[in-house]
DNA sequence: GAAGTGCGAGAAAGCGCGTCTGCATCAAAA
DNA sequence: TTTTGATGCAGACGCGCTTTCTCGCACTTC
């Protein structure tokens, strides 16, 4: 703004560009762009000349103008909500780090997770061109599933499988069945089940098989539901499910770990009943907590490392062919003995 | 790279152009531009049939063009390690909804903290021109503070002083006092720390104030550090600490909560002590683990919204005046009483 | 010694955008 | 009707970069 002139060397405070760096160095422009470039043709010497000058000069290429023209950003976008909460804040951590091990730059948008908010964050992407979407938490409207096929931009989403997008997911229903053998196989009878009322189609499955399977081995499960499904969301469905004496549970299968803690707590300050003697327990997730031994927690393991290491593999895949039909990768989980829960004979090993 | 010609509308799978929102609609270019740019002229009819064309190709304004033109780039930059971690998930999380919600752009860049790995991230955020960076964990060494304010750009770093940079941070080592005095009230003369042998500036600075505060009373401070301040070394420091029976302190400082989760489930697992009746015991950070049942664990209040709120402010004013001397922002903590320690009668309201 | 080969490097053309310039157009003032 | 001023809009330019394209130069080959 202040100086129109062409020379102005009026570069205090400002990044330094490739001219200026050619210019000390006694080279053009694109000489430099060569150098910064792995496999173009330029003289060792020259190349050393211009590296020399770049250091001298604190030069850094510019990506946002590398992008502009390679028409790609490296930038890849996390939607997620509550990204501090349980099992997300592994998620996350694993995530950011495979991208940048890949040579990625992850931008994270942390927003609800109304139509809304997931639109307003897709803009945002978009607006950077970024390489790929990854959703941890709220279902995409089809709406966004289009948007980001139309611009050719890779959509991955974890922990939902009907969005028509690529998608990484566990068999959270065969979970749900397998806690429920878990329990029969102990001879128990009565269940529980504790969730949330802001039900996701994660929790849904896993609540789903469960009680499926448990009825069909001619067990009842009984249901407390917290507002959320977390810590707070736990106390709230162990107060339903222990409120009555004598209508009780044997066993309590609850939506994650978070939710575990909750009703763990509250049956031992509201309860007389000890665990696992008399009340077995298994969560989800697996979160470090959950082998502390205040809780010792018998729970279905779900490694974020191993599910980010699938997300960044179907990003790859699905770069490499824009075109194939929509992947739906399914990991195992295994149940993780520990104290909380009685282990029926039949387990072990 | 398939067909040269100017006018090729080879636009499948591409992000649209303004160019062609400009064709779409039977306008120029630069009219296009002015229709998203607030302020600027054009006439309300002219204005709404281009946002016709505009929604009906799917355009979006190509942020790094943007970017690359005003100069700023809206991409502000988070560099952590172990973002998952107790307190850290917490700051991130923060973090990354005010600085959404100031209309930026959060890079997460998921690094250890050598001197090497910050110089990389770093690297990668001006390669972005990444309008600030903020530091959650990790020193910077000095020609990372050095080449952020020769490029312009701000630098705040959270939990150190020592920097150079602008830094917002609480006052441990007063924190680390008020500790002491808590458990000096009570009549306790055999303190205990619990620490790692990992210190950085921050837990030092704790124990320095609680171990300075607690001799000057004639107090003893045994220690117990663990590998790393996490569960496993509260667990490790714990053993160190309550391994002779006849040397057991009376009252432990631990130097953030999950510390303090280790040490409390070693005391309860190995030793006869109850908490509080025979041991006091406080943390530091007060993540949402501390107020379950399980622990209620007394601990000094760190706000990670408030800490953002203020990171975020810093960087409005740094950019505001960009030749302002360094900044020293310093946070209050709180220390909210809870059952895992003893209340003493001066602290009862 | 002339023609062929290949590498290195400068000039120039954009990538998509914001903004400045200058030319029309039109309403109001003279 | 002419002058003045305001206004809308197309065109040109530049942001910093990569990537042709083209040419000069050294080196081989008969």
């Amino acid at each position: 703004m202040k100086s129109k002139n062409k020379h102005a060397s009026n570069d205090d405070k400002q990044y330094v560009s490739a001219l200026q760096v050619a210019k000390h160095a006694g080279v053009s422009r694109s000489a430099v762009s060569r150098a910064f470039t792995p496999g173009a043709s330029v003289s060792a010497k020259k190349r050393e000349k211009i590296m020399e000058a770049a250091e001298a000069l604190g030069y850094q290429v510019n990506d946002l103008a590398r992008g502009l023209l390679a028409r790609k950003s490296r930038l890849v976008g996390l939607v997620v909500t509550n990204p501090e909460l349980g099992y997300r804040s592994h998620l996350v951590a694993a995530l950011t780090k495979a991208l940048i091990h890949r040579g990625s730059v992850p931008i994270v948008i942390n927003t609800g997770r109304t139509e809304e908010e997931l639109v307003a964050a897709q803009k945002t992407l978009f607006g950077y061109r970024a390489e790929a979407t990854i959703i941890l938490s709220g279902s995409p409207p089809s709406s966004f599933v289009d948007l980001a096929r139309r611009n050719g931009q890779p959509l991955i989403v974890l922990g939902r499988s009907e969005t028509g997008a690529d998608d990484v997911n566990i068999d959270n229903e065969g979970a749900g069945r397998e806690a429920a053998r878990f329990f029969l196989a102990d001879g128990i009878k009565k269940l529980g089940f504790a969730g949330a009322l802001s039900g996701t189609p994660t929790t849904i499955e896993r609540e789903y098989g469960f009680r499926h399977e448990a009825e069909l081995h001619g067990a009842t499960v009984l249901t407390g539901n917290g507002q959320n499904s977390d810590y707070a969301g736990g106390q709230e469905a162990a107060q339903q499910l222990f409120a009555v004496e004598s209508d009780r549970p044997d066993a309590v299968f609850c939506v994650n770990d978070l939710v575990a803690f909750g009703l763990i707590d509250y049956v031992r300050k509201h309860t007389k009943l000890s665990i696992p003697e008399d009340l077995s327990i298994v969560g989800f997730d697996d979160i470090p907590e959950a082998s502390w031994d205040a809780y010792n927690l018998t729970t279905f393991q779900q490694d974020a490392s191993t599910m980010a290491a699938h997300a960044v593999a179907l990003l790859d895949r699905r770069q490499a062919e824009p075109d194939r039909p929509p992947a739906h990768e399914r990991l195992n989980t295994r149940l993780i003995l520990r104290g909380s829960a009685r282990i029926p004979g039949s387990y072990k090993s």
